[in-house]
DNA sequence: TATTGTTATACTCTATAACTATA
DNA sequence: TATAGTTATAGAGTATAACAATA
């Protein structure tokens, strides 16, 4: 049998890789990507906090966080602050711009997907979408805890 | 109420994020990205095809399937057939040592996800998973069909 | 003129390696 | 030496624009 990869974890690459595309390309009209909007939303959610807890956060190397922060402050959207205690840390924040560019930006890609799932999916659909999600969010959430205990490869 | 981005939307738009990055990362050792894992798999799901075929189905630009199917054919992953009634056109297939390639790479994407799956969750939720995946699929497919049915931008 | 495909170019996304400053 | 962050570089992923060949 050559179906070997006629699997459900074949469904759950294929279907992740397209609808991400989707919602990539789901951009308002401003000039802030997926991965920028993310870091932006985890920085209200949670708070201020340095780049290292960020990159935990989003599942990032730190250079990779160093690169997305610098345009958010070229920007506006966010503020550093030097730790008094020790120096080395930088605290994050979010801007009152950056607040209103992240609710600008959520609210379109929102809009976009909330029509997507209203033309092609039943209400139960979208229900077992949404639970789906935080399936989905703690699959790929092995940071932090986790990191302790399994420290295999 | 400033929670006007705490929505489902937003839960679903990050958990796809997160769990994208996680995907395209469990690469095995090969040196072939997901999305052309995804364009090898869809020719072998769905038999020979023309490249244009191929960016509906994999909802991508023509160019962008272009510059993939360079790199399939200079590693003899695939062959192309210019076809005899429409000299335009060109068919692709995967070749033998493109199945290999192809279950190899699959297998060992697979077994990340079938030991993170086994990890984290519980088999009610990887059912669930399962079952989402097909709604994620039908919620990013708008291709064909649907073009001609919506033609707003 | 429309369609199939390609080349050229650029921007986003992310990683690794090497570095600086501070602890 | 270890940690927080940055710079440099590269490769993956994808898009738009301009083009050639064929229909």
């Amino acid at each position: 049998m050559s179906s070997s990869d006629d699997t459900p974890a074949t469904l759950i690459l294929r279907s992740v890789l397209l609808l991400g595309r989707r919602l990539r390309a789901a951009r308002p009209e401003g000039p802030h990507s997926l991965s920028t909007i993310a870091i932006l939303a985890t920085l209200r959610r949670l708070g201020p906090m340095p780049a290292w807890r960020l990159a935990l956060e989003e599942h990032l190397q730190p250079q990779s966080v160093t690169r997305i922060i610098a345009a958010l402050e070229r920007d506006g959207l966010i503020s550093r602050m030097r730790s008094k205690t020790d120096r080395r840390e930088i605290k994050l924040s979010i801007t009152p711009h950056g607040r209103t560019v992240l609710s600008e930006d959520i609210g379109a890609r929102r809009a976009w997907l909330e029509k997507a799932m209203n033309d092609r999916l039943t209400p139960e659909e979208c229900k077992r979408l949404m639970e789906a999600s935080e399936i989905m969010l703690k699959l790929s959430d092995s940071h932090i805890e986790d990191e302790a205990q399994s420290g295999e490869e």
